[in-house]
DNA sequence: GCAATTGTGAAACAAATGTTGCAAGCGGTA
DNA sequence: TACCGCTTGCAACATTTGTTTCACAATTGC
């Protein structure tokens, strides 16, 4: 199914659409393939919509109930675009359409492949092990400097949301780690770089090993100068065909960890989540479409 | 479906079947897609046999009934690319492991998927096309809060190591997206956010739109708010097993993009990539892990 | 050739499906 | 305030679904 039967039809016109309907509308566009392979109410639920409202959407495409738009579908997903027909036609339009894309093809590739083997075993238990040092802890210091800062922000974000543990090394006027002045053996303390790596991040960590505190390392090498110091070490791999090099996995671990270390709290996790609801709420951060980030029944959440 | 998930199953022991559940059979090995498309009472009437013969292939094949039958096809449809060898292998390996590791697990096979989509042809489209908009403006303006802060940031960290150009969006005190005051028609915004929307960067984007400001949106759907106001608008999925939205396909797009844009500089950015290396060196920024200064042509910065 | 076993078709079942109609809710207008 | 049109959720509808049951036919072994 390359393209969606009726992608453009509900792009064109989703802005007359009533808000339950958009919904259903961003679930057709968002899951294609379910639209054959579920039945209109399961997509109802998952789509958080009355069936009714499916209906409406069908019947504003034109059609006269939703078993047409499925059938519509089911056609799309009968002739396959074929994976090995279109791999070639890809490859061929790479080759024509010059260099830039056919970087960004193979940056894609390579970050794919790297990500593919986040999930071997070993990588596994050293997360969960991690995960759960990060959730003993009484306070979890996140550090990340230069390139490194998303990942350790990332980390420190997805658990301030379910807590105020976590703490960010990083501030105005290059005062960011001081606060690691507080950090115990009761802490974690999260550090983050690659090559090449940045000094002060090393430094901080020093110091935080000899005060006693526990580190989390994540980082290019088992054999990094961060691994030296860390009770636990996570690897990644940074490489690109490009000039720079990619954070991309390094990203991934970090989000997964910190959705591991959240769902060991559970019921706590939760209700933390309903407050940061509540509170974007009645604060009017987003712009009213959905409920906060829990996007579906967090039955997942363990 | 590169090889339908029953057939080897059915073909081993298809001799042992009766007449009519050979027909069954038949119908399924030579139609895998209709198993998941159709209602069994369909496929039952075109193998011109009885729902009940339907029934008694799945019981032979040792399933309940012919319902976890269709969801075995139905997923294989749903990734066409994960053969179902390779599928089961995985679904093995996740047995083996502890809850916590299968989520993990979990996430990485779901961040993958969606990873690989992004090589889909009309997303190099996009993105070489954001990329050229990007490398001919003025400046860039880099605006993602909340969650979406590490793509907005780590396209602007990027586009800073070769050059000055880019100008993000985000400060102390809440006057982060102040500076876009001074953005035209000559500039471009690249503006990051998905479900659920922050409001202060739709009206940014608003007000930059109203401006005349080209503006390159990266979000979760073609029908995002921020779509709308977009001169350009790259999409990209968020769904992931656990109760937190991963940010990892967004944040890849955007290293790619950024390394696109610096890409059609060329000489300046090797010079400009130089000039960060030996600036780095004399600050010390970096610990000297690696022959410094760089022996070889500056591929790899920080 | 008969009894026992197996295979088959038809009818019946509850559950789930697609669809419809209606009343309550909402925001804007007179 | 009363009214309007539009949207939304709910309950009900007739079908259709997957599944079970059972009587009958076919096949088998003796």
């Amino acid at each position: 199914m390359e393209r969606p039967p009726l992608a453009d039809a509900i792009i064109r016109s989703f802005d007359s659409y009533s808000a339950e309907v958009r919904k259903a509308a961003r679930f057709v566009l968002d899951n294609p393939r379910d639209v054959a392979l579920l039945s209109m109410r399961e997509q109802a639920r998952r789509a958080g919509v009355q069936p009714s409202t499916m209906m409406r959407l069908a019947k504003q495409l034109g059609f006269d109930g939703f078993e047409p738009v499925r059938d519509a579908y089911a056609d799309a997903m009968r002739n396959p675009a074929n994976s090995f027909e279109r791999k070639a036609r890809d490859q061929q339009r790479l080759q024509d359409l010059g260099g830039e894309q056919a970087l960004a093809a193979k940056i894609v590739a390579s970050v794919t492949r790297q990500l593919e083997a986040l999930s071997a075993a070993e990588q596994l238990v050293r997360l969960s092990d991690a995960a759960r040092l990060l959730a003993g802890a009484r306070r979890v210091y996140c550090l990340g400097l230069r390139a490194s800062h998303p990942i350790a922000w990332q980390l420190n974000y997805i658990l301030s949301l379910v807590g105020d543990r976590s703490v960010l090394l990083d501030d105005l006027a290059n005062t960011g780690s001081d606060r690691i002045r507080f950090a115990g053996p009761e802490d974690v303390l999260f550090a983050v770089t690659v090559m090449p790596y940045t000094q002060l991040t090393l430094d901080v960590v020093d110091y935080a090993h000899r005060q006693g505190v526990p580190v989390v390392a994540l980082t290019d090498s088992p054999v990094s100068p961060l691994a030296k110091r860390a009770t636990i070490t996570i690897a990644t791999t940074t490489e690109s065909p490009s000039f720079y090099h990619t954070m991309t996995p390094a990203f991934a671990l970090a989000e997964i960890l910190a959705v591991l270390v959240a769902g060991q709290g559970d019921t706590e996790t939760l209700d933390a989540l309903r407050q940061v609801d509540s509170y974007h709420a009645s604060l009017g951060t987003h712009a009213a479409e959905r409920p906060f980030p829990v996007a579906r029944p967090p039955k997942e959440v363990q």
